[in-house]
DNA sequence: ACCCTCTGGGTGACTTAGTCACTGAGAACC
DNA sequence: GGTTCTCAGTGACTAAGTCACCCAGAGGGT
């Protein structure tokens, strides 16, 4: 059973694609669980740079709106629709609730829990432990779409970088062969060779 | 209540200072709640750089640990004692249970895991936008005593930097009357300026 | 006392990454 | 058709990380 299924009494509300879900020091208020769509959370730094922290996918919920509501603070982040999206909202008390009653619910929530407390540490040890080479090379091989419609702004803001930096880095790729540039999109020529940069 | 209470059933173990307790890629198999010392969660990378993750209190149960046992995951990190520990294990079995039964155990549970997951985004905010300056004089502020016993090399991978690095700039904060150094102490001289520099 | 070893720290030379300020090309929109 | 906006390229510079050393002092053994 998955916990798209606890939602279902709550109605399906769309979200245009760029709207601001929330912002840091917003107050969480109610759960949402993502039908369709993708959520972005990221942090700003003063001097307007990026990071993002990880994304939201269908059928989860967001880990920072639950440790906010459930430790009382404010959202420490950013969070906006990449896309449109579909959610279901559920109030607080209707969650407590289901955490008391449903050990699947709580199994559920915990995954979600256990799965990001992952990947944010893989985050860290890549910011701290890997190139910048080695973290462009790894997020190119994991899009989904072979010509990669992404920005350089976007590339440096999920791996932790400058936009400057990325592109000097796709340059040299290009120049080597292994991907082709674009405007607003990046084709892999030579995924073995990126590859080996890892 | 605190989790401690719940652990009492379990005789008290002591580990000696500079055991390692959880290898990368170990499987956990039991819950263990720190009584007392510290606990270091760290990564290494292949050229054998560190970074700390973060550190077990005592009073805490270790979320990695937590979140391996529930998704019935490897451990992807390394745990050393910082100190000598204290701590009191529980099997598996019991933990399920008490989740199962108690609502103040799970919301401790809980807000362990939020606590932390609030730590991790903070030290990804940091590592991606703050300049190496901030986070040294944010670490050396933090510090509880006032020499500060403590060697570059630690500090550096607190800080997810090297060695050689947090040497140079402590170096300028000491030129600067900052700080005198001394081999294994940091003495902090003048706090105003190094939270200026913030 | 003496030597040996180990740990913590210093340094120069170099590479990699990030910043700043600006340029230009091509979409998109009146 | 021009204006504006987004995306990308670039040079010059600063900050950070790496590599290969060196050196001082603490501690231990004989």
């Amino acid at each position: 059973m998955s916990l798209e299924h606890y939602f279902n009494d709550y109605p399906l509300q769309q979200v245009p694609a760029g709207t601001q879900i929330l912002h840091q020091g917003d107050e969480c208020q109610n759960y949402f669980l993502l039908v369709s769509g993708s959520v972005k959370i990221f942090a700003r730094s003063a001097n307007g740079r990026e990071v993002v922290l990880y994304h939201v996918a269908p059928g989860k919920i967001c880990v920072l709106t639950t440790s906010c509501l459930l430790g009382d603070k404010r959202f420490p982040a950013e969070a906006i629709a990449e896309s449109e999206l579909s959610v279901r909202i559920m109030p607080k008390s209707r969650f407590d609730e289901l955490m008391e009653s449903s050990t699947e619910f709580r199994h559920q929530v915990f995954e979600n829990f256990g799965q990001r407390i992952g990947s944010l540490i893989e985050a860290i040890e890549k910011l701290a432990l890997e190139t910048l080479e080695q973290r462009l090379a790894k997020y190119l091989l994991l899009q989904p779409c072979n010509p990669v419609g992404v920005t350089h702004q976007n590339i440096a803001s999920e791996i932790g970088s400058a936009r400057e930096v990325v592109s000097r880095h796709l340059k040299r790729f290009e120049a080597q062969g292994f991907v082709k540039l674009d405007r607003g999109s990046i084709e892999l020529l030579d995924r073995t060779a990126l590859h080996d940069l890892i």
